[in-house]
DNA sequence: GCGACAG
DNA sequence: ATCTTGTCGC
């Protein structure tokens, strides 16, 4: 059982709704969806996105019936300026084995990435530890950059990742988490 | 000292 | 993240 999380916010005052969708690892088959409302009470400053993000992303997940095996971020892990992503607090503060699909760069840079889907460059600090992978999941479509966030190793969280985006750019769980939370902001703003 | 900066 | 109109490619 993989969950994917996000959150999607108003444009208007401070409300926001985060989702957990459950997706059968094999199928891609939803299994459990939670939306949850709340409020912002965190800004969004660049290198602290957890604190903005997780609060209602906890109060989600922890309305599931069902306890995940793996989490899907929308967002860094390991790759963070002080190696403590979103994907990492969430490992953390769950216990559960976790790691993050961001969609754009943030600090790290890597070479170029092949143009078939598969393809893929590792992100590197200065000083050469490899904090993360720049993947394609479609060909010359642009990557998506993974990194570790709590009890998984990059290996397995890029082959989980190249398996839950089999026909986007952006894995399962992330799309069904994001179309979720922004579709229930809708009803909520409208 | 200045610029860049996930979502 | 959200807003917004057109454009490009499969
Ligand atoms: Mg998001």
């Amino acid at each position: 059982m993989v969950a994917g999380v996000d959150v999607s916010y108003a444009t208007q005052g401070d409300a926001l709704v985060a989702a957990a969708v459950v997706l059968d690892a094999e199928t891609l088959e939803t299994v459990e969806v939670r939306v949850v409302e709340g409020t912002a009470t965190f800004p969004y400053v660049p290198g602290l996105l957890a604190f903005r993000e997780l609060p209602s992303v906890m109060a989600a997940l922890e309305q599931l019936t069902r306890t995940p095996d793996l989490l899907v971020c929308d967002g860094y892990g390991l790759a963070h300026p002080r190696r403590a992503g979103l994907a990492v607090h969430l490992g953390v503060l769950t216990g559960l084995p976790c790691f993050g699909v961001a969609k754009t760069p943030f600090v790290f840079g890597h070479r170029d990435v092949g143009e078939e889907r598969g393809a893929a460059a590792p992100l590197t600090s200065d000083d050469g530890e490899v904090v993360g992978r720049a993947l394609r999941t479609q060909p010359g479509v642009k990557p998506v950059f993974v990194s570790v966030g709590h009890a998984i190793g990059l290996d397995h969280a890029c082959a989980h990742t190249l398996r839950l985006a089999r026909r986007y750019r952006l894995p399962e769980t992330t799309r069904a988490a994001d179309h979720l939370s922004r579709e229930h902001l809708r009803t909520l703003t409208r």
